[in-house]
DNA sequence: TCGATAGATTGATCACCATCGATCAACTAC
DNA sequence: GTAGTTGATCGATGGTGATCAATCTATCGA
């Protein structure tokens, strides 16, 4: 099922959206009233964070530096275009990054997104 | 339209719901992979700030310490119904307390429930 | 007691989303 | 080439939630 991790049979090739929003958004929400444009930046993430299978998906990632999408199924108890559509859902979130090498998705979590969203939350 | 803050005429009284819940829940996720029981009580946590309209609401209240609930439907710009919805869903989740004091009902925000979802971020 | 106000609740409507079966596209191995 | 595998997409479905008008309860002032 899981093949190694690191192999690079093809030509690396990045899978999740490039992300057209800033990494980095808002102020904390403690300091300022936020402006409705950041308040639905900030609800488009939070959202991503807002299911459990995605929660535990994520922290499998985080748990395990980097996951083949393959391996994703098992523990989630989940169908594959379940697991495809969440995995696209936080990578849209820029919670997420994807690698595309040979016939395999390998994922990433983005602890850079993750500090901003604490940083908004106080 | 907002009575001056802090006045005490009636006696006063707690509405937000006392939370069933631990206000600190979930150790960082990206330290292990959560049990689904984590996963679902963070997801709840999340889904109170998975929208634009609470977030406002959330920072409006964060940011004057205290306010009434009078006070906010100007500022966000919905219907009582749809602030009062709104409060109810942040004070469940535990991010909110409120204070009935006569005819007015005060927010503050609950410092250590925004502590905790900043922990389980990380 | 009566009228006015604050805020919660109800009921209805509409939009979004989680889920899965079926299918498609890309890649590998033979 | 063909067959098998991986992962994304499509279409359908059921459930959840955001919103508001109407209503109800509690409180205050006259």
């Amino acid at each position: 099922m899981a093949p190694r991790s690191g192999a690079a049979e093809g030509q690396d090739r990045v899978v999740s959206t490039p992300e057209i929003r800033s990494l980095t958004c808002c102020d904390p929400l403690t300091e300022a009233p936020l402006t409705v444009a950041d308040a639905e930046e900030l609800a488009h993430a939070f959202r991503a964070l807002a299911d459990p299978v995605r929660l535990r998906l994520l922290s499998l990632v985080a748990a395990a530096d980097e996951v083949c999408a393959c391996d994703l199924v098992g523990p989630l108890g989940k169908s594959q275009p379940t697991v495809s559509h969440h995995t696209k859902a936080l990578s849209e979130a820029g919670l997420l990054h994807g690698e595309k090498r040979g016939r395999w998705v390998w994922w990433r979590v983005v602890p850079e997104r993750l500090a901003a969203l604490r940083g908004a939350l106080g």
